[in-house]
DNA sequence: TATTGTTATACTCTATAACTATA
DNA sequence: TATAGTTATAGAGTATAACAATA
């Protein structure tokens, strides 16, 4: 609703003066967690780059590691890629030999996937790296806090 | 580290069997921010849909609610969308009546931007979807684990 | 010269349709 | 006919550079 002239020009210095009200949107979940997740996003981000790996990429690395020989529709459907994305995240790992595709000889349509060496080699240190990071990165949370927040996340999710 | 043939058929049909093992990923803040927030926000996108609002045109019109002639800069910094982003996203809710942009009589470089009435009118319904949703998307969390996991993410962010 | 906002554009991410090879 | 994976492509989201108007 418009203002005009004096009215104007004393709204704005008010608004200009005081803290940003945001009390309607911090109130709601979704809000909280995308602003979580972006302020604590690019510190990894960037630590994952020395590797060459963004963030979807060490996921999949690290499945991939715990989870030798898992077949690609079971990866997509689990970090939620989908399988023509995943198809092209996989060339390019693939072509750092970093993984390895292995067609399954009990169907031959589907492929399984593991590490190569220096693949493995790769993950250690970036799983590494994401570890310290963690520590780092929740600086904020008590042990017990951060422990709480990981687990309300996975009742949500 | 490929295998051969028999090995390779057993390791495939265990690793079928098993339930993923995501314990690495699932010890990240990072990792859990987003598959909670992948978990939440379909169901919220579906909702805002209705009113032609995308969560960003929602957090928008809610922030000018609460912050009648707030300026662009300030708006830009506070949500994360850059000034040329911003610009576009204004074009399109103007275009639609919805807020309108205010040459600031104290600074002519500047512009200070309010909800139109129909826009208030919207912000409201999609005020109250969104806190009627807010319950029923945390419901897997009592109201005192969701109160705690809204203080936790404000900690972190 | 610096700042606000805009335009134009490029880059990344995500989504969809059509194809292959196997079953 | 159905499924696993691929290719190609389109669309949305995000980032950057260059510009106009004002300070």
């Amino acid at each position: 609703m418009p203002k005009k002239s004096a009215d104007l020009i004393s709204a704005i210095q008010d608004t200009a003066d005081q803290a940003l009200d945001q009390r309607v949107l911090l109130s709601l979940v979704g809000y909280n967690l995308k602003r979580a997740y972006l302020s604590i996003m690019p510190v990894f981000e960037k630590r994952m780059a020395k590797y060459e790996l963004r963030p979807v990429d060490f996921t999949v690395l690290s499945l991939l590691k715990a989870n030798p020989n898992i077949q690609q529709k079971r990866l997509s459907a689990a970090i939620n890629v989908s399988p023509p994305n995943l198809a092209t995240l996989l060339d390019k790992l693939e072509g750092r030999h970093l993984i390895q595709r292995q067609r399954n000889p009990l169907d031959k349509r589907s492929q399984t996937l593991v590490l190569t060496e220096d693949g493995a080699r790769l993950c250690d240190k970036a799983e590494k790296t994401a570890s310290d990071l963690e520590i780092a990165a929740s600086n904020k949370l008590t042990v017990a806090e951060r422990a709480e927040l990981i687990r309300l996340l996975q009742k949500i999710a």
